[in-house]
DNA sequence: AAAGTTGCCTGCAAGC
DNA sequence: TGCTTGCAGGCAACTT
């Protein structure tokens, strides 16, 4: 269940079993996930050794010492478990059905990294040296200094979009899902309908804080188990108990003396909670 | 058993 | 008219 967070937590989770080490055998369970995996996987990452393991948006990158990384993407549903020698036993985890493990790389030191989707909207591929179609229209990274008021406001512009939608194209910020989202227009008072391109400089500033206050809070965390994140280690994140609109239907609002009862709308076909009374 | 954390694609409308 | 861009909706496959 990955946005931002869930995918930053999966990464610094596998980098300590992957970095520096050897893959020697591949287990490629079949082709495709949401589409073909590429043709030569198994030749290429057989011996190869991960030099470096990095994060965009919502993908996680594994440099190889060859001319190419490894692209993961985990979809809906994706999950990475780490097993071996010294890491415990297998972790209990009765949901992982072992039909959907796709993918498993075990490294020289005999650790194993299994990839397991059950949706299968995830991807594996690999970036070579013209870069990649899925990372090449992506937007700001939101934690990176690159990230500013008026970049956001300059990408907001003239949208009529509802800005729900607009925080949800990877094209204009980078790694927000639907959650975070939610999450984030609460915190900036901002309603989720408001045309994106009718909020003001200061509201903007309010927006962007929001955005990485609440993105650093859930990778603090763990991030956020649903139904299908779990750590590498197998454990849950925690930072759905720390969710102030998303789910809670409702609800009261949380805000000191608000008084207002959340409510759950429909836009672009996705959920949106919020709050009427903080959110203008 | 309806709804779900993602994102691509299509088709239509609006704008230049 | 035709090209581009924006936006809404459908869809992929499976679980709870």
């Amino acid at each position: 269940m990955p946005e931002l967070p869930e995918v930053e937590t999966v990464r610094r989770g596998l980098a300590p079993h992957l970095v520096g080490r050897r893959i020697v055998r591949v287990d490629q369970r079949r082709p495709d996930l949401r589409w073909p995996m590429p043709p030569d996987l198994v030749q290429m990452l057989t011996g190869a050794r991960v030099t470096e393991l990095r994060r965009r948006s919502k993908y996680i990158l594994a440099d190889l010492d060859r001319d190419a990384s490894l692209l993961l993407h985990l979809g809906m549903s994706g999950r990475v478990r780490i097993e071996g020698e010294g890491l415990g036993r297998f972790h209990h985890d009765p949901a992982v059905l072992p039909q959907h493990d796709h993918l498993v790389l075990t490294t020289e030191d005999g650790t194993t990294i299994t990839l397991n989707d059950a949706r299968r909207f995830g991807a594996v591929d690999f970036v070579r040296g013209e870069g990649h179609p899925l990372l090449a229209a992506l937007g700001p990274e939101p934690l990176d200094d690159g990230f500013t008021p008026e970049r956001l406001a300059a990408a907001l512009a003239g949208r009529r979009t509802p800005i729900k939608a607009a925080l949800l194209d990877q094209r204009i910020v980078a790694g927000l899902g639907n959650i975070y989202v939610c999450e984030a227009l609460f915190r900036a008072g901002i309603h989720p309908t408001r045309p994106a391109g009718r909020i003001g400089p200061e509201r903007i500033a309010r927006l962007h804080a929001a955005i990485r206050e609440v993105l650093l809070q859930a990778i603090e965390a763990g991030g956020s188990s649903l139904r299908d994140h779990r750590q590498t280690s197998g454990e849950l994140g925690y930072f759905q108990h720390s969710f102030r609109v998303y789910g809670r239907e409702g609800q009261p609002c949380l805000r000191e003396g608000c008084g207002g009862t959340l409510r759950r709308i429909v836009q672009g076909g996705r959920s949106t909670w919020y709050c009427p009374v903080c959110q203008r």
